[in-house]
DNA sequence: ATTACTATAGTGCGAGTAA
DNA sequence: TTTACTCGCACTATAGTAA
């Protein structure tokens, strides 16, 4: 409410400047909003300043286009109106093993978050993840995660260090219970941890490269 | 831009007022939009008044829930996202024939209408139109085409009488070639009118309540 | 044509507060 | 606790206009 704006993006998105420089010109941004030309111009300034858009102005015109940013609160914007009218139950998501560089092992192996996964998971998990990187097809998918509750699990503070608030979501793995680790303040990723009470990889005989499928609920 | 609204009408809808009566509170809505109690308080008294939102006003709270009106327009608004973010060519629509009382006959048996099928859809139309009552859960996707472009046939107006802008949009039923038409300023409606250059019905033996698939395609 | 400045009119927000 | 009023201040839109 305080700054809209995201109104204006979208129908900048609309007039062509998702994915690439679109002319723009005021006076066609302000009669698309129902504003004034001046008005559309101000908003513009405002959404360039904020970094939202990217502008390239020339004599008679400007040629505009969404930032990473920008598309990034778009794209926030869309989810949260998909888990509004399409909210599910379960979902499947694809991706590919892959070895990580054990950041997984450190986080999970901390008591504080153990005691947790204990009792919220009703499962100890096994002192390692299994990383998973999502495929493409299916990021819209995991991009819905960010926005559903899930268990969540307390962060804290140990020797200085902050250890973030994260959620879980329960799923089964080729028939194992398991369950995916997503940190609250998560940035983009295509990166899927995967915590289960046995080492996962063994277990499936999993090497690096394996397609697996992940079945997700949402309770 | 004018009257935002829609972002608080998300709110609400992300409080659980989409499809039953929740009880949101001034104060509750105001911290979720980052706005004061009583800013939260007005927008709650505009929505109502544009009758996007129903109250039930208590002594110690309030409930509400979101209109249909109201919902119409955040569904509106998470299609014009959807069509950002999940473009698509093709899409394939079910339902099942149905008789309908032969407007769609008078309506594209329109001159001006005809000369226009004619040249932009490069077939001349029969003249009569085979009516299809969409799936219930290929309605979103049917109500997408609202907002893609389509072929424009431009509306006239004759002996008093005023026939609107259509759409078209080119697709295949059972493997011959014909097009959905779509009013450009359309009511919701869950009726798809098809034309092609034969009589559909006959040419492929179709009887009310036989189910269809079309192929359509959104360029 | 454009974009965007200035000045003014209008709208909106929030603090205080009543019911 | 609620909701929602008034009022003052600040922000925002528009008209006019410059570049």
């Amino acid at each position: 409410m305080k700054g809209d704006h995201v109104g204006t993006l979208k129908q900048l998105a609309i007039m062509g400047a998702l994915n690439s420089f679109a002319e723009i010109t005021t006076r066609m941004l302000g009669e698309s909003l129902g504003i004034s030309q001046q008005a559309a111009s101000k908003e513009i300034l405002k959404l360039a300043e904020k970094k939202l858009v990217e502008r390239q102005i020339g004599q008679k015109g400007q040629r505009l286009t969404i930032t990473k940013a920008g598309h990034e609160m778009l794209k926030r914007e869309y989810l949260e109106y998909k888990l509004l009218f399409e909210p599910t139950k379960n979902m499947q998501i694809h991706g590919s093993v892959f070895s990580g560089l054990g950041e997984g092992r450190y986080y999970i192996s901390q008591a504080r978050y153990k005691q947790q996964f204990a009792k919220k998971l009703m499962f100890a998990p096994f002192e390692g993840t299994l990383n998973i990187r999502v495929t493409a097809s299916d990021m819209p998918l995991f991009e819905t995660l960010t926005f559903s509750e899930g268990i969540r699990i307390d962060g804290f503070v140990s020797k200085g260090r902050t250890f973030g608030d994260v959620k879980c979501f329960l799923a089964m793995l080729q028939g194992i219970e398991c369950s995916v680790i997503i940190p609250v303040r998560t940035h983009y990723t295509d990166v899927m941890e995967v915590i289960a009470s046995r080492h996962l990889r063994s277990a499936l005989s999993l090497k690096d490269g394996d397609m697996v499928e992940l079945d997700i609920s949402l309770e």
